[in-house]
DNA sequence: TAAATATTTTAGATTTGTCTAAAATTATTT
DNA sequence: AAATAATTTTAGACAAATCTAAAATATTTA
């Protein structure tokens, strides 16, 4: 019935997926330059998932995927998802070390794997960096989240999301002990260098960089 | 630092292992039936793995892995029988629907993925078919095991491995409430059909057929 | 041991995914 | 609106893994 995808099928597929979520049409470039690739073996690659009925595409015109192609990117997705899941929660990995494997274990192919996994896991909605899970019909929870740049004063807000996956902001995130999860305030925005003064709940006050705020997510608390 | 290999290249190397286990020296025709391709396709590989020092082998003179071989066909045993086993014991598959899946699973790449998989199943010796699993460094448990055919009579032995893994033996194994560590002894051996009349611990005795003893091998218990 | 048969290898194609270099198209400047 | 620059596509090539058909070698049988 359904049509099998070659892991560079699949590829091509999730990030062109990622890119039209910000971009409203994606060009050739921008997934060479995301999957590392040059831009002839791109239009090659786009001509194929056009004929297979997966993208819209009309040459130098840009393209986004079709129904189906969004489909086929979202249980992707999920299989990244929750396989970083698995590895963070059950193999004690860290944050910044599940993405390349996941990136090889999306391509798995048995759905009943990942139907029994989701379950094995508890059905989690979101993944270790903050990123929603498409449930096994490839439809995505909703998390109404904001830049921490943009939470107003004395609004208590909760992180729910990471913008970055780097061992970098892992260290820095760890040693200032904010977690996905971690409920906390803003009590002072500085115009100088943008940085911001927090308040996690229970501890003191301290400054963070306009950088780091503006990688942080956060879902404001009602009262 | 350590080369590379591509996922056929993993399946040519594995077969071969488990064909020069039985076989003294492998041919090309036997590894062509095991993986389903032609003859052409196994001699345009082996040169291949010859040239990268994975295989011993003279043109018409048959093959063997080397040394260095052997090692990647065991690291990738290694993660076909710890996923199968986490198939089984954490998701719940059964027996004759792990081999398939373990098939993808076992060219994941990291190395400290699957350490730690071992870890989190509790560093299992055994796959759900009875299977040895090597270690980290290759090592292969020994389990001193016989087919059920040559076991004494009336001596007492635990079902240590089973030589298929059909969903047609495993329907049958349920039905007669026999798995991986019943204990049983052999109670008379009938000439006629070579059958054999087993005796499972706490059950009355019953009657199994000589194709199905020797599907199933046994360690057998001191006293 | 010579003929017949089976096995293995080579020769030449094909498919998939990639690349470089050049041509075509579109976008941006002057 | 040209000219210039950037982007995208085409043309042609290549490596990996496969195939079929034919040739080479080894094995078996008579
Ligand atoms: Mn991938
Ligand atoms: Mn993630
Ligand atoms: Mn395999
Ligand atoms: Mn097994």
């Amino acid at each position: 019935m359904s049509q099998h995808f070659s892991i560079a099928e699949e590829n091509y597929i999730k990030i062109i997926y990622h890119l039209q979520q910000t971009d409203d049409n994606v060009n050739t470039n921008e997934v060479a330059a995301a999957l590392n690739t040059k831009a002839a073996s791109v239009t090659d690659m786009l001509k194929k998932l056009k004929q297979k009925k997966i993208l819209n595409y009309e040459k130098y015109q840009g393209f986004r995927l079709s129904e189906a192609g969004e489909k086929i990117a979202l249980a992707i997705i999920r299989k990244h998802r929750l396989w970083e899941f698995f590895l963070v929660e059950k193999l004690q990995f860290g944050w910044d070390e599940v993405h390349e494997v996941a990136e090889e274990l999306e391509h798995i192919t048995s759905k009943k794997l990942i139907d029994r996994l989701d379950v094995f896991l508890g059905n989690p909605k979101f993944d270790p960096h903050g990123d929603p899970i498409p449930d096994s019909n490839g439809k995505l929870p909703h998390q109404p989240q904001i830049n921490l740049i943009d939470l107003a004063l004395n609004k208590l807000a909760e992180v729910s999301a990471v913008g970055s996956q780097s061992k970098e902001l892992l260290d820095l995130l760890k040693h200032k002990k904010i977690r996905i999860g971690t409920q906390l305030e803003v009590n002072k925005k500085f115009a100088f260098d943008h940085s911001i003064e927090i308040k996690i709940v229970g501890q003191t006050s301290f400054n963070i960089s306009q950088q780091l705020a503006q990688t942080l997510f956060v879902k404001p608390l009602n009262k």
